[in-house]
DNA sequence: TATTGTTATACTCTATAACTATA
DNA sequence: TATAGTTATAGAGTATAACAATA
């Protein structure tokens, strides 16, 4: 698989982010996969518990496509975890809920994602994860310097990534 | 863009690393795109620096699919960074080489990586840094807990990915 | 028969454009 | 005229399968 020391991945930032989010999000599939959702179908669900957005606005807080939230609502509705009402305010909107299936889904998934995160995190000694974790934070969040996706130049294909938040 | 808060983000490692992964990606593939390289052509070009490898142990090295080994070869050798010679013992097997051009870029894109990075990681105090890698390398690397992705479960379509390890 | 590199192609994923029905 | 949701489709990226030349 991989041949490098760890001495040489240290050196290749890139390479520590890319494989943390490929691996734990091959993780995180896998074990929501139990429960027959996705992680993004785990984040629009959990999203849509208050039971009061429309399908658009819950596309806009779970940072989708409005035309990957039809889909995503497809599978929730088939799988029979959600709901689309029509608004009574809006002919034209639709009002997502969670049906009650759709929150026992939620809630087993919140506990699997903790226990995933758990046996990540787990290995590290407490005082490094909160280290950690701040650094991430710090980096990422906020006023970080990888907050914002620096626009691409002229003729770089920006790389087309979901949200895959959890 | 995101709307949540850093205590929010920081309970969420998969949106942690996903969005540290996506944007130094984006970064990197900005800041090379002056070299007219990716990261993954400048991967595989400086792999090549020895000039003994063929394309497919090349390929090997660089954690890439013998096809997509084919177009970014292609790539590079239409602009003038590499070159497919003959194996002298193996008349099916071609040895890459990078050309003079291509060592000078190979050079000019690790200044410009290293850049990047200490952009990135200059916000952290010097000891925070140093934890953070240590605990990056302790979840990736060796026998980290994101080693190596757990096969998903049938019917579980796995996420494809490059290396673009740089 | 197996392997190197190639080509052709299929598949997944996401976004753009066009459409409908309302507002 | 603009907006919510839908459908159709295009585009990028990668892998699988088939092939030619050689081992």
């Amino acid at each position: 698989m991989d041949n490098r020391s760890d001495a040489e991945i240290r050196a290749d930032l890139s390479y520590l982010f890319d494989k943390a989010s490929q691996v734990l999000t091959a993780r995180m599939n896998a074990a929501l996969a139990e429960l027959g959702i996705t992680p993004r179908g785990y984040c629009v669900l959990s999203k849509a518990l208050p039971g009061e957005l429309t399908q658009g606005e819950l596309a806009e807080v779970a940072l989708l496509d409005k035309t990957t939230m039809v889909v995503t609502m497809d599978h929730l509705e088939k799988a029979g975890l959600a709901r689309r009402h029509p608004s009574p305010t809006d002919r034209r909107a639709r009002i997502v809920q969670t049906t009650d299936e759709g929150r026992r889904v939620v809630e087993k998934a919140r506990t699997i994602i903790d226990g995933v995160y758990a046996e990540v995190l787990g290995v590290l000694p407490d005082e490094q994860r909160e280290t950690l974790l701040d650094g991430m934070v710090a980096l990422v969040g906020g006023d970080g310097p990888l907050r914002v996706a620096k626009p691409a130049p002229e003729g770089v294909r920006r790389t087309r990534r979901s949200s895959r938040s959890v």
